[in-house]
DNA sequence: AACTCGGGGGA
DNA sequence: TCCCCAGAGTT
């Protein structure tokens, strides 16, 4: 526990009021209204995005009970252009209830602000937070990547387990804020993402936070938040060819300078079994048929998936001797080399293929 | 737990 | 072109 003047929260104070933004439309003033309807439009979308809409929204309808009073056309027209159009009926509905059931205020209760369409956790804990400066904690996009990066939690930040453990960070700092601050530390943890912790490019070299920072201490800046999977990965197969002379020695052929494992030593590799026997044929004297079929290495991308079989054969030689060196080929063909098991460890072999030949390669 | 909503901006 | 953004509701 440290509740000193370094904690996090600390830090992140000081630097808000410093470099933070403090002439945002909706901070002035800083209404329950105003701020519920800012972190509506702010969901999914930026500051400068959303300004001009909360400037024109907020000019038509001023009130809660003139947005309730509003017809659905009229309060559509104002969000028209903003996307997530679910967004302006959940608050159209919420801002009825409100007028029904609340006295035509935003609660000021947290299981009754949540209960209004459209407002989750994170955003009742960012209204309340902001306009009744309550100790409540926020979770959206920018504090996810703050902590992930702070911590050093790996994992996608949208699965359950993930986003667990970010709540309970997020309580646990909140701890730490003064009493009377926690409208700012609200602000102060969006502008510390939007303008410093960025997705892209972080200012580390000016951050509050860098030497206690796990990220910046491992190299993971760039690797955190981790990016959500993809959905489908291509799926690809290929066949490589394991070969080995009477020396025991192992055929390698040098990848083309451009493409995936550009330039590193792998096995003879075709895309299909019949265009690696034409291969087999017109490089290597012996019997391709012989091939003993080992088990198939799967290999993820960052865009396919390989499913590669390799195939095993002993005791062949090179048809023409005079490729066997490790000159670039001209042509068509690339260089091929004979390689003492010895020596496989001074390659740079690709790590599937290291890993599929690691019973060759001496430890 | 996966899917949907969406226009805008950056790499 | 792809990924991400002051998320939440639905299935």
């Amino acid at each position: 526990m440290h509740v000193s003047a370094d904690s996090f929260a600390h830090r992140l104070l000081s630097w808000f009021d410093g470099h933070g933004r403090h002439d945002l439309p909706w901070q002035h003033p800083r209404t329950p209204y105003r701020v519920w309807l800012s972190e509506i439009m702010l969901q999914q979308t930026q500051v400068s995005t959303a300004t001009p809409y909360f400037l024109r929204f907020i000019e038509r309808f001023p009130t809660l009970p003139d947005l309730a009073a509003a017809t659905t056309d009229h309060v559509m027209a104002h969000w028209a252009g903003l996307g997530y159009y679910a967004r302006a009926r959940n608050l159209h509905a919420a801002a009825k209830v409100c007028v029904a059931e609340h006295g035509g205020e935003l609660p000021r209760d947290f299981d009754a602000l949540h209960a209004l369409p459209g407002i989750g956790r994170s955003t009742a804990g960012a209204i309340l937070s902001q306009a009744w400066n309550d100790r409540l904690p926020i979770l959206d996009g920018n504090v996810k990547r703050v902590l992930t990066r702070f911590h050093g939690i790996a994992g996608w930040p949208g699965l359950p387990a993930v986003e667990k453990q970010l709540w309970a960070l997020a309580e646990q700092h909140l701890r730490d804020v003064p009493d009377g601050r926690l409208a700012d530390y609200t602000q102060a943890q969006m502008d510390f993402g939007a303008t410093l912790c960025t997705r892209a490019k972080p200012a580390c070299v000016v951050c509050p936070l860098q030497d206690d920072c796990a990220a910046r201490r491992d190299g993971l800046v760039a690797a955190l938040p981790t990016s959500k999977p993809s959905k489908i990965l291509p799926e690809r197969e290929a066949v490589a060819l394991w070969l080995e002379n009477a020396d025991g020695e192992i055929l390698l052929q040098r990848r083309p300078e451009t493409g995936i494992w550009a330039s590193l030593w792998t096995l003879p590799q075709a895309d299909t079994d019949s265009d690696m026997r034409d291969w087999f044929a017109r490089e290597m004297k012996g019997t391709y048929d012989n091939a003993e079929e080992l088990p198939v290495v799967v290999h993820t991308f960052s865009h396919y998936r390989l499913h590669l079989q390799p195939l095993r054969l002993r005791k062949v030689a090179l048809r023409d001797a005079v490729r066997d060196n490790d000159d670039p080929v001209s042509g068509t063909g690339q260089a091929l080399r004979w390689v003492a098991r010895g020596d496989l460890a001074t390659l740079g072999l690709p790590a599937p293929i290291r890993k599929l030949l690691s019973a060759v390669i001496p430890a």
